[in-house]
DNA sequence: CGGCGGATTGAAGGGAATCAATGCTTGTGG
DNA sequence: CCACAAGCATTGATTCCCTTCAATCCGCCG
């Protein structure tokens, strides 16, 4: 088991430009990680809404997620983040974030102005590098909402955690079908549009069959293969060609993936 | 009724590069409009996930839609595209069409090879405007995401409808909330992840309140007011910017907006 | 020990899906 | 010029997944 559990990496990149994605990933995880790393406590906001000074982050550890609120308190979380994952890189474009970006757990990243990475641009490895990481970002964002639009709960929650599971596994995080997720079920819920009471339901049911446990914070995948049959039905494997190439690596001792 | 009935333009560029967006929208558009005027017919491909050469896309008329099957034969319609926009960008960087674009109607539009537009990004200003581009299409993204998971049949036809409502008057190709959405009933449930049978009931509904028509392809908003409580509960206004700053009027006359 | 956020679980109701027919247009061919 | 097929729209009846409402329970902390 194991090897063949992992989808391939799917949405590889144009042939043209692996070599400019490779300098320009190694170039801008560079020019975060040479700034001090620091710590966010779970619940505290990373990028704010209102912050004055836009930033870009990179996250090393821990989870964090992007979300906006409805105007009646309800919530949705567009994206969860993992470690090795940006955040904001709308900033540099756009006026304003676009959503805010709260620590799941407590969490170690580094941080950049976005005037700063808007600079970086002008390396144009970067600037192709910062394209595909828009693009990843954006076909991410559409498997979810087909996931949301078109399968039910228990397939929804298959989703979520292979997803993330498959994120740490290709980074190199994990290498058995456990880990860390420090999200709430009422977290899981407003991600994958459902409600708390639902996405406990659903679990309970994955794990009285067997399938995997979620508790606590504590992902236990028990069978990937009947999980990945309940997540079949998505139209293409879409986690995205995972990251940039053991740019990681080169300055970082292993990442503890838990907070 | 008209003036304050457009939501106003919200994610603001960021004011250090307003200039360089107009000068690469310029630039980009510009490029895609030396090209000689192509046609699709309506449900043809525009791009292709098995295209030999991949290809960006600039619409001029009719409309077309961005969509994803499932191994069940199902469909989920990830992004409608309006006469302006760019569809395919992600081809530059990545390998294989993530999804495949379809002409919804007769489209008008220009196309370049992706190599093509990837040279352009030579072209800080341009890399830029492709950045702002994702940005956008990203937030678009979300706020869809948001919409489906959390509001119900009615809230989500009226935030497609006003949605495509505002992008055509801000782009000025309508003056009054009238247009033609040449989608069937079948292709807004896909991308609402609703059924057809439940589109069709929701549509009466709100025929027969007198708030909106959608009838064989024209959209007539009767009540924009309540039309926009129903959609109230989103986040944020979200239609992004508008459109890359008076580009296309340079160089064309008024575009249809119909097939 | 209360207080609190999170997890659980039961009961009841509703929104949307599903199943199944029946119109309505349009384009095609006889 | 009409018959006919095909796609789309419409509508009724029924089912069910998920939500809503309401308690209870648990672990943690000041």
């Amino acid at each position: 088991m194991g090897g063949d559990s992992v989808r391939r990496e799917w949405p590889r990149y144009a042939a043209a430009v692996t070599e400019n994605l490779m300098s320009g990933g190694r170039r801008l995880r560079q020019a975060f990680l040479q700034t001090p790393m620091r710590f966010a406590v779970a619940r505290s906001p990373i990028i704010h809404p209102t912050d004055r000074e836009p930033s870009v982050v990179l996250l090393r550890n821990g989870f964090a997620f992007r979300s906006c609120y409805f105007p009646d308190g309800r919530r949705a979380i567009a994206r969860v983040l993992a470690p090795g994952d940006f955040g904001g890189l709308d900033n540099i474009v756009l006026a304003g974030p676009a959503a805010e970006i709260t620590a799941a757990s407590r969490v170690g990243y580094h941080t950049l102005p976005a005037a700063t990475v808007r600079a970086l641009t002008r390396d144009h490895d970067i600037a192709l590098t910062m394209l595909m990481l828009g693009a990843e970002a954006h076909l991410q964002g559409d498997r979810l909402t087909a996931t949301i639009g078109r399968l039910d709960a228990a397939a929804r929650i298959a989703v979520l955690l292979l997803d993330i599971h498959d994120r740490l596994f290709r980074r190199g995080f994990i290498s058995r079908p456990t880990y860390n997720l420090p999200m709430t079920q009422e977290q899981v819920a407003d991600h994958l549009g459902l409600t708390l009471v639902h996405v406990n339901r659903t679990l309970r049911r994955l794990r009285e069959e067997g399938i995997a446990v979620f508790d606590r914070g504590v992902v236990i995948i028990r069978d990937i293969d009947r999980l990945r049959e309940f997540a079949s039905g998505l139209p293409q494997p879409a986690e995205l060609a995972a990251e940039l190439p053991a740019a990681t690596s080169t300055t970082v001792s292993p990442i503890r993936t838990d907070a």
